[in-house]
DNA sequence: AATATTAATCGTAATTTTACGATTAATAAA
DNA sequence: TTTATTAATCGTAAAATTACGATTAATATT
């Protein structure tokens, strides 16, 4: 019997902060791009401001995320230690091979 | 503005997939072990069998596995060609180079 | 000091997810 | 033919997610 193990959940975390276009859309902008105050997030999504800010929230309580606070503007980046263990467990998860025969 | 992409949408649709530690379980098992018969993967799993069947029914609405029917047992397998796909979108996220140094 | 800006949080509604037991449909075994 | 096995589906309840506008708290600007 699978007790899940840490392993497996915490994957879970992961894949499911990634689990919303918006998500993916601002981690791109957060690697990509010069762009990390919130404010300049918001513009370049399709949602409004509070929404946009639930998205950051969850990315940051994944881990993948932190933001930092100054004056009235916050800046968001990624968080590299945490956002190279999800690259870690994700890359592992599709890099195993493949123990038998497809039977379908 | 952001109109997610087919790519960004893709991406999210394989991540929420894995979002749960028992999708995330049951992809190994199918993986690692021999095991492939619905019976067997509701044995390994803390969870009742239609719940099983919902997470197996959420996992090949995503692409990632197939069920085969014979008899009166199904075997699911990986679609290895929808599971290369995820890979290469997954994998391809977190091998985004920083493109601006980290502000917190 | 009064006003403006920024972003988090609150309240709320609609939808989706997760889980279960019960039922069903299909095949296999007796 | 009757009974058993397997797995999908139905019905349903509880919880979580997603989205928005309104409000709030904090800092900046005037």
């Amino acid at each position: 019997m699978v007790d899940y193990s840490n392993k497996e959940a915490q994957i879970a975390v992961y894949a499911k902060a990634l689990a919303h276009p918006a998500r993916v859309a601002i981690i791109q902008l957060l690697l990509k791009k010069q762009t990390c105050i919130c404010g300049a997030i918001v513009e370049e999504l399709p949602l409004s401001q509070s929404t946009v800010s639930q998205h950051l929230k969850e990315l940051k309580l994944a881990g993948l995320i932190k933001g930092d606070i100054t004056g009235v503007k916050t800046c968001y980046c990624i968080d590299k230690v945490e956002w190279n263990k999800a690259k870690k467990l994700l890359t592992g998860l599709f890099s195993m091979t493949f123990k038998k025969e497809n039977c379908c």
